[in-house]
DNA sequence: GTAACGCTGTGAATAATTTCACAATATAAT
DNA sequence: ATTATATTGTGAAATTATTCACAGCGTTAC
């Protein structure tokens, strides 16, 4: 069991949580390393190394009990105590996550919600109270919030962030097209729908012409 | 000059392009690898080695123009004729979309809409006509589209994914949280919102207890 | 002219990640 | 009980990605 996790197991670990979940739904009791691998479309031998991480071991004729796999990720990646999330920005794209993850994941869910806009603070948005950014430091404090969404437009996002860092926040989901710039005890994922959109083109570009040359 | 250029290069590329463009703006002419490595928080070495890829050559006492070395991205990154991007859903989600990515782009922007609600079904939203799913192989086709966002519920996603290869579309950026399954010539790109939530709780956990083992 | 400077481009070294390949093994069949 | 089987867990190898480190060079200063 390796000291730390890569960001990239820590990635896949969620996501094999998740298939489990659906498949426990489906009424599975037993799965093999390439079944799961199928599903996430990564290899077994992915899988299995991924799953060396947490510590919970399978059975070479039955394979991995789907129940206890998926409580067992849980155990390694979700916090003990309830993690609320707060959320900076509610607009277009502020709202649609608000109610994407409203009831979804009771550990990890928006406790509080912040915009400048005299409009939207005060009101209550999926369930979630919006604040005025100048109650932002007592709100984080309070609810001891550690993870903020960032949905605020570009020139926002570091202020918005470095106000995040200051009230205690230890990790951020940033939307925002621009890199922010935190103390090194921060961990940022960021979310570049531009840069994913490009690549996305720039591919299917690739395999478009590749077909071209196949028909050769 | 390399014959295939990885993933990560080409997002990398799309950023210090944006970056460049954004330095434009701003009147600067000149910069330096160490002074766009800080901008994209990499280092100065990973900079050059993504230039490699471009063929654009910078001088040792000037750096990189700013103009040229963002052209040079331009034409390694994008399409010589536009492309046009379907986005299929136009929910909350993908509302929130075709607003962000309206009038960014003319490169690469969305030229249709689709969804099942006849409600949305002949509107015009944000510029973009929306048409029934029937449609879709018809005006992909007619509008010679590549390119595919998926923004529907999850269990619409690999059908909507499959109707769309079948019009000829090669690359896919999927919001659904589901992995979809597709020929090899496909490209995906997943955005997995809860994957990344969950990323940044675990390692904003991590970087909390991190500090406090440090005031020990 | 030429010397000094600090950067670029890149081969080589290192680090991170994935895949291979196989001994160990839990179960079912007989 | 024994055997056959297919999978697990994991060292080792392979692959991929990043960083190091420095020769070579364009520019400036004198
Ligand atoms: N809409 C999308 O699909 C999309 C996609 C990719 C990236 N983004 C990025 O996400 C961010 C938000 O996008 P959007 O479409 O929701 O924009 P939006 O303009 O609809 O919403 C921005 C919200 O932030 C609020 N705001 C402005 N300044 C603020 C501040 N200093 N502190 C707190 N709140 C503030 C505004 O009042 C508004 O409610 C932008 O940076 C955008 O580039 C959006
Ligand atoms: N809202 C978010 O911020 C968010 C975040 C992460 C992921 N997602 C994912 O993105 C997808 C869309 O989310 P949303 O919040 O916009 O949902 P939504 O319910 O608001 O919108 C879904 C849209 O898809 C349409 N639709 C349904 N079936 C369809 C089909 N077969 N073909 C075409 N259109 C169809 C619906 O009419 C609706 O307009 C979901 O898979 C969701 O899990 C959303």
């Amino acid at each position: 069991m390796p000291a730390t996790v890569s960001e990239k197991t820590i990635g896949r670990l969620s996501l094999y949580r998740r298939l489990l979940y659906e498949l426990r739904n489906a009424g599975e009791e037993n799965l093999y390393s390439h079944q799961l691998a199928q599903m996430a479309g990564v290899t077994a031998a992915q899988v299995r190394r991924d799953l060396m991480s947490i510590g919970y071991s399978g059975s070479p004729t039955r394979g991995y009990d789907v129940r206890e796999l998926g409580e067992s990720i849980g155990r390694f990646l979700d916090s003990p105590t309830d993690q609320g999330v707060a959320l900076v920005g509610v607009g277009n794209l502020g709202r649609a996550i608000m109610a994407f993850f409203a009831g979804r994941r009771p550990h990890l869910r928006i406790v509080a919600a912040f915009d400048t806009d005299p409009y939207k603070v005060n009101r209550v948005i999926q369930g979630v109270r919006c604040y005025s950014l100048e109650q932002m430091p007592q709100v984080v404090e309070s609810e001891g919030i550690q993870v903020g969404i960032l949905a605020v437009p570009a020139v926002a996002a570091q202020s918005a962030a470095d106000t995040l860092v200051r009230a205690g926040v230890r990790g951020l989901l940033n939307f925002a097209p621009v890199p922010l710039r935190v103390p090194p005890d921060v961990y940022v994922e960021d979310i570049d729908m531009t840069m994913s959109l490009e690549k996305v083109a720039y591919f299917a570009r690739q395999r478009a012409s590749q077909k071209e040359l196949q028909t050769w």
